[in-house]
RNA sequence: GGAGAGAUGGCAGAGUGGUCGAUUGCGGCGGUCUUGAAAACCGUUGUACCGCGAGGUACCGGGGGUUCGAAUCCCUCUCUCUCCGCCA
């Protein structure tokens, strides 16, 4: 979220480029700045009462000390109406924090000056385009129906077990979503990330940090009883390992990758976005985040974005990378990158990644928080993820795109994670 | 699930009504000493908000209450630990 001061010192500034995000902030900083002044004053005004009231308990405390009970007695009848007073000013204090803290949280993050004026996906910006367009055989299918071929994914099954959208994988099909798992996890260390397994169900003040909550609970499953929520991406439980945390300076950047099962209840898709793995409840990812230093966070976007683009690269695929315009980017982001490939039967580019600098949007939310050498305040850090990658529209575009008459070869880099399996068959 | 104990600064651990933002130890930082280091000694060491500043206010798990005054007393919630039971 944005920090109030800031929205108070740059009204303009913050409208003008929400306004980029197609967002008509006009009406809430205008209020935040109004709200934000009658709270300074009630926090002045009670800050001296305060202040004449600890002065006052002391003096009373005195008083008794010295067994000037009378006077003592006298003093403590001033304290009645101080304290009224207080009571009132910090009542009005909390009810315009309160008011406050409910605007603050309705502004988008500030788009950097390098995102596209755009309406929506067709106004977003292709700024690299790599890999081969795959030649298919006659007759080659989608990879819905090669997964019933050769067994590899069982949507009906998934269906009785839990409904539409909870594949089960099969054989070959359980195999390659491993090693593909395992190959992204071993990339990624390769890259300097470190390893880690989190929880994959959080509680409120995680789902708050990375900016779930309070807007979008209506994405993610949740368990009533426990009042928890099923992570829709590993961001969550990996950006608030460092929530309330203060970093030093020179440990940046915290580069920290993780596999986990995603949870999204995706309401209101349909049609053919949801036909075989293009849109599941439950996928897998492998996700990297980087804790970043305000003045090295666009080099930490640009390193993840290069990285994904080996990934891409090792597997063949052919790939584009978008710059997303103002009307297409998330909520919480400042600047996206979005990868996608080609699915060659679909004849369709299917998302497959999407790298973010969150700025300081994120890590206000968490107090996340870093310090520099010497005695200077800690600063506000920022923070950066992507998917590294996203299984199951990557594993839709290698059955496609690798499938021929005999079967669907496997890509190289895979081979060793396959057991030395070349062709699926 | 049953029973009990607890939650204090980076960590450990005191503090049961006032001078406690909080004894002390460890760690960190600075210094003395040393060719350098260690040891020893001295000093220093939380965060946020308000204020141009001097300074003020808040924070001892969260919320509420009692009191002139709460880390300390009361209520409540959450979490953690120990033992028993169950179980991967």
């Amino acid at each position: 979220m944005l920090n109030l001061k800031f929205i108070q010192e740059n009204p303009e500034m913050v409208i003008e480029r929400l306004a980029v995000k197609r967002f008509d902030a006009r009406v809430i900083v205008e209020k935040v700045i109004e709200l934000y002044k009658r709270r300074n004053e009630a926090q002045n005004e009670a800050e001296t009462e305060k202040a004449e009231m600890n002065r006052l308990s002391k003096e009373i405390g005195q008083l008794f000390k010295d067994g000037k009970t009378s006077e003592a007695n006298s003093a403590k009848e001033q304290t009645v109406r101080l304290k009224e007073q207080i009571k009132s000013l910090e009542n009005e204090f909390d009810t315009i924090d309160a008011e406050l803290a409910q605007l603050q949280v309705l502004l988008p993050n500030l788009p950097s000056s390098l995102v596209p004026i755009g309406r929506g996906a067709e106004d977003n910006l292709i700024v690299v385009t790599g890999g081969v367009m795959p030649v298919l055989h006659e007759g080659a299918k989608p990879h819905w129906d090669l997964a019933a071929q050769y067994n590899l994914i069982d949507f009906e099954l998934g269906v009785k077990i839990t409904g539409a959208g909870f594949p089960v994988y099969k054989g070959y099909g359980a195999r390659i979503q491993r090693a593909l798992i395992n190959f992204f996890l071993d990339q990624a260390r390769k890259h300097g990330y470190n390893e880690v397994q989190p929880p994959y169900v959080v509680n409120e003040a995680s789902g708050f940090g990375t900016g779930q909550l309070p807007d979008k609970e209506d994405q993610m499953y949740h368990c009533g009883l426990d009042n928890l929520y099923l992570i829709p991406t590993a961001e969550v439980p990996v950006t608030n390992i460092f929530r309330d945390v203060i970093v030093e300076a020179k440990d940046l950047p915290i580069k920290t990758t993780a596999y986990s099962a995603c949870f999204r209840r995706e309401a209101g898709s349909y049609g053919k976005d949801v036909r075989g793995l293009n849109r599941l409840h439950q996928f897998d990812k492998v996700e990297v985040v980087q804790i970043a230093h305000p003045d090295k966070s666009y080099d930490s976007l640009n390193e993840m974005v290069a990285y994904v683009q080996t990934l891409v690269e090792m597997l063949g695929l052919p790939y584009r990378i978008l710059r997303l315009c103002g009307g297409d980017m998330g909520f919480t982001s400042a600047l996206t990158y979005d990868f996608e490939v080609w699915s060659a039967a679909q004849e369709r580019w299917l998302e497959v990644s999407s790298v973010s600098n969150f700025e300081s949007f994120q890590a206000t939310r968490l107090k996340l928080r870093f310090r520099e050498e010497g005695r200077s305040k800690p600063q506000i850090a920022h923070t950066l993820n992507g998917s590294a990658l996203a299984l199951p529209r990557i594993v839709a575009a290698i059955y496609e795109n690798y499938q021929t008459p005999e079967g669907i070869v496997v890509p190289k880099v895979l081979v060793p994670y396959m057991g030395g399996c070349e062709i699926i068959n």
